[in-house]
DNA sequence: AGCATATATCAAGAATAATTGATATATCAA
DNA sequence: TTGATATATCAATTATTCTTGATATATGCT
């Protein structure tokens, strides 16, 4: 039996990144942390689609925020990616559940 | 600019990963290729879901399939699974534009 | 030929996700 | 305090995906 967990885990990830506008959210907080509003301008989406987005890589895990007076800041948790990025190495070796474990 | 092209088929690949049955069928398929009806056998699902969730892995490339008879056999092609995970690293680390590549 | 089996596909409905415009809340500035 | 700005959230709509039961097609067996 694999790890029902760690498969939900993965499966919020991947629902996450698995969309066009969230991508480019990610790729925008690359050069740093940013507010909404920055990304409303470099994007031109509009700001309640941006907090939609947001909120879904945000419980995903994959980015998280701080807010500092009427800004709230996002930046990416790279963390989550390392650990998609591993989950996916599993898979594709076959060793995603304890009974058959990577050597 | 990122490549759009190389985002749309990491996309379709991420969509069909975070599906759970899917997935069950990945997992099935680790221990070699299977026919439908070993799908239907193992997993207890009906038919015809089983159908529509083996084209969507298809379409996306995660697995092949080849006729022999009356039986159509499914197996993984893990050189897709490898490329996301290479896809997913760039994304990672910030270099899926060509603009900052990897170094 | 006639029948059974394996699989794909389709149409209808159900469920889930995304978009849009509006409103609510909080913070700052004047 | 008043007004402006930043963000979140909500309700309604639209779009997409999944499920289900039915039917179609192909293959092989008798």
């Amino acid at each position: 039996m694999s790890s029902g967990v760690a498969n939900a885990k993965a499966i919020d990830s991947l629902k996450a990144l698995a969309e066009p506008i969230r991508l480019e959210i990610i790729e925008a907080l690359f050069t740093g942390e940013k507010c909404v509003c920055d990304l409303i301008q470099e994007t031109g989406l509009a700001q309640s689609k941006i907090s939609f987005h947001l909120k879904v890589l945000k419980e995903a895990g994959i980015i998280t925020d701080r807010q500092s007076g009427r800004w709230v800041y996002y930046q990416l948790d790279t963390r989550t990616l390392k650990s998609l990025q591993n989950w996916i190495k599993k898979l594709r070796k076959g060793c995603l559940n304890e009974a058959s474990p990577c050597e």
